[in-house]
DNA sequence: ACCTGCGGGACACCCCGTTTGT
DNA sequence: ACAAACGGGGTGTCCCGCAGGT
């Protein structure tokens, strides 16, 4: 019985993940989520308290699979900061062409994330939290002597600006590149801009 | 009496873009829009067809605007490209610092893109052209020396992200970086990457 | 200059007409009759008050045409009653081939008769004046030994009946029916049972 | 449950009924409605998918009565037929006395069925079955000898005019005359005309 | 516990018939 | 003769709570 529950709760969630995604989040009413979950409004309500209650449940889990695909391939040690920055370019390669149209939520998150306050709070965080992470990683890179000496906050700003430009063009205008080429490349150029022996004089 | 009219129009697309950046295209009245331009609903659909016409009428100005600041200072020659690269990054900065409120509204753009066709191909294609341009001038810069052979489009592609996820960024989570500075250092280090005389080897 | 204001009311009572017999009063809004009739809002309401007075312009003048056509077509005397009669039956066939689309609004007068006063007062009696001039002349046939002794009043409301149903399937179902003939041969058939010398007697 | 929708429902077509039959079609909203039924407009549109739904199910209730009343009073065999039709318009005579006002949306059905087309067909095919119903029952009485050989269906054309026209009137001009008296007699009269034994000679 | 239908208001966009200034 | 402005509804749809049944 409990199970029966799970998978309607589940049923609601694709759907809504699936409508958010195509129309927008404002565009999609509740009526067309149960539709497409083949279940009534009332059962809607049962499992959920609002609309907005689908969305977070829908933020939540993308972030814990963001975190889940990235923070855990964070360069904990031993390898070359790097050869592991790339690895993590051409893993993130990876998620793009995987995501389908479930990359289109992003841009709906970010849309809300500036009406609602607990929707920005968990939204933006996250890429807060991303940027110190590369900037720590970059600062081993510049002691272990990879790196020359850039301003690790800013450089790491480049990384995650990069990560959602590509992403954002990638949802609007899916043909309009080889996005996953774009980003990969992109890191390589960065990071030969921030090869240690460059003589970092300006132009 | 013309002047009146142009008057009440200009009142009507501030108020408009004011109401649209900060609650979004949807969450937005036609009522508010009136209230907030000081006038009736007969008077705003006696300048407007729609309210998405409004929307589509701020597009153009925000594109207009940007080509104006962007195309034409677009380094045309005489002078070596990768200054004039670091020039228009400044000049970019400066956009920034003034827009004030006035970017919000730019999320919204890309939200409402995929929704609406109309509003697609006008948002989307500045960005392929911006790209087109950046990428001609990258190869002007190979062949002038400046820059070795990296691939063209793709840079151009970089660069684009880049200002649209530093802009993005910028819009949601204005003071979780000064963006204006990670904007500026971001072309900085692609540039570094760049540069002739780099062996161009992987790491 | 007097005839140019002429000739613009002209055209806005054609527009009127048309678009009323069309799509009905309450469909047609004052800006299509402007677009159609090739002005502005502003001269419509400098010719007329309201669009309800042009709707009344539009019965009167219907009303006018309609005396026109059959008030001066009774027989005054002379001739015998029934052959007047069936004249003025073969004479409002004609006004049927010829009407065109234009009875279409008879229909919209009497809907619009049972809301407003003005036009119901100005829509119903001449029906009743019909109804009296025809009990007239059929007393005068009784008189004269044309017709037995039927209740003239109750005939005349099924002469006028009749002309009613009529013209409002025509309307309604032009191709129902060659109501012209239908119209035709329905009086014959009436006064056939009005006919002196007829026993009268029920079946 | 299931008592309490069908209840709703019908106070929604009740409320309809009387604020079509009032004011018309266009001029009656919604909300009027809902506030005449006592619900709110959420109610409304549970029910119904939209205004012109409950003018189709008005219209659809209305014929099947109409059905119902005269359809299944059409002399069938054994009576003759004379005396079947007059009875039929003995019948009517009490539809009307008893209608009240509810024959007033009739106008309103004939003044929509020029717009929508659906309404339309459903309108003019059961006037147009009632003609070849009433033809066909004439044509029994010429075969049975009560009828000269008059036109069937001209004829028949003349009893649904004089019906609609008296209907009409009796809607527009509830006091003008005693419109149940004009329409028995009216029948009357017609009869006479088809009277066999009558020369048939015209005036 | 899970699910359903019914109902509630608020409000969206659009457009209406009209008046005001020029 | 007209462009500009006015408010007040028009229908339809939204997100959401109950009462009741399985």
């Amino acid at each position: 019985m409990q199970e029966r529950s799970e998978e309607t709760r589940g049923r609601i969630l694709q759907a809504a993940m699936r409508l958010f995604a195509d129309a927008g989040y404002d565009a999609t009413g509740v009526a067309e989520i149960c539709e497409r979950a083949g279940l009534s409004k009332g059962a809607f309500y049962h499992h959920f308290p609002s609309k907005q209650a689908v969305f977070l449940e829908l933020l939540d889990q993308w972030l814990a699979s963001l975190d889940k695909d990235f923070i855990a391939a964070v360069p904990v040690g031993g390898v070359a900061v790097p050869e592991a920055f790339l690895d993590m370019a051409r893993r993130a390669r990876e998620v793009f062409t995987i995501a389908d149209g479930r990359l289109s939520i992003f841009l709906e998150f970010w849309a809300q994330a500036r009406k609602d306050p607990e929707i920005w709070t968990r939204t933006v965080a996250p890429f807060r939290r991303y940027r110190d992470l590369f900037a720590g990683v970059i600062r081993r890179g510049i002691d272990e002597g990879s790196f020359r000496a850039v301003d690790a906050d800013l450089a790491a700003g480049a990384l995650v600006s990069l990560a959602v430009g590509v992403i954002l063009q990638g949802v609007v205008d899916p043909n309009g590149a080889k996005w996953d080429e774009v980003l990969v490349s992109s890191v390589e150029l960065l990071f030969d801009g921030m090869r240690a022996g460059d003589r970092g004089e300006r132009w």
